[in-house]
DNA sequence: ACTTTAATATGTAATGATTTCAATATAACA
DNA sequence: TGTTATATTGAAATCATTACATATTAAAGT
């Protein structure tokens, strides 16, 4: 018992974001969860979202993408999958999809590969409609 | 002819950039590119390198990587392939591999995809030895 | 319930990468 | 050689994220 099982203490900032997270499939940024959580604690502040989500990270219960090269983003489901990315207004999906992914001995360089992540790219139903302009 | 046919003045200060890149394979960040071309341009700017790199990426001649959290880093390689990435020192390497990234109509949400990245997260060789206080 | 205290929240300042801008310089071409 | 669209430069601005100092509070013990 020493990483993980650090306990959190608990308070109504914290169980507001992770309630704003649980189950969110947006892959919201720090600011989405603070503008988000803000309704109800108009007095929240921004570090707290980032202390908030510092400590999800540390415990394994937010995962944080670098998929979006403007912000980074949080996801609250921390299994395994990929994702779906639109180049134009940055909105992500997911992908559960099991890819065959295993790197041999020889192109993995001496790494020990840990994770996998795999990212696609393309326009979403929305921005593939209106080509120009966006 | 338009979009990518666009002609490019040549300048030292471009050609030392380009120079430095070819054939690179350390998927160097601005600053990489920067301090290595200032050797011999003492007096470049670092807003020559982000416009240079902004021009070469207009015309498909580098592939700008989010792989790092804490910069963007930059591949002249921009035939399709893989990376694997030390989350400890965030050394970068290619893998060239075929991985079959199929996604069915009915998981693409409805978005046309385009493009398709797997990232891989490990140790280095270095990295994986000394396992703590890197 | 009251006390204690380590953990957390807050506001503000600092950081660091990247972008913007206005002035100056120059590569390319006639 | 002159013209001009394009590029370079340095400085300032922007923006996301982090660091810090101070005030607050959850939770554990009494
Ligand atoms: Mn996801
Ligand atoms: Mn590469
Ligand atoms: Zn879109
Ligand atoms: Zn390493």
């Amino acid at each position: 018992m020493e990483s993980k099982a650090k306990k959190m203490k608990m308070t109504p900032q914290r169980a507001a974001i992770i309630k704003y997270l649980e189950g969110n499939t947006s892959h919201p940024s720090a600011e989405d969860i603070f503008e988000s959580v803000r309704k109800k604690y108009p007095m929240i502040s921004f570090t707290t979202v980032y202390n908030t989500l510092q400590t999800l990270k540390d415990r394994d219960r937010v995962w944080e993408l670098n998929i979006d090269d403007e912000r980074k983003r949080y996801d609250p489901n921390v299994k395994l999958h990929h994702h779906l990315i639109c180049t134009r207004c940055k909105n992500i999906v997911d992908i559960f999809m099991d890819f065959q992914l295993d790197v041999p001995e020889e192109e993995a360089q001496g790494y020990m590969i840990s994770g996998r992540h795999v990212e696609f790219y393309g326009l979403c139903p929305k921005c593939g409609k209106t080509k120009n302009r966006g």
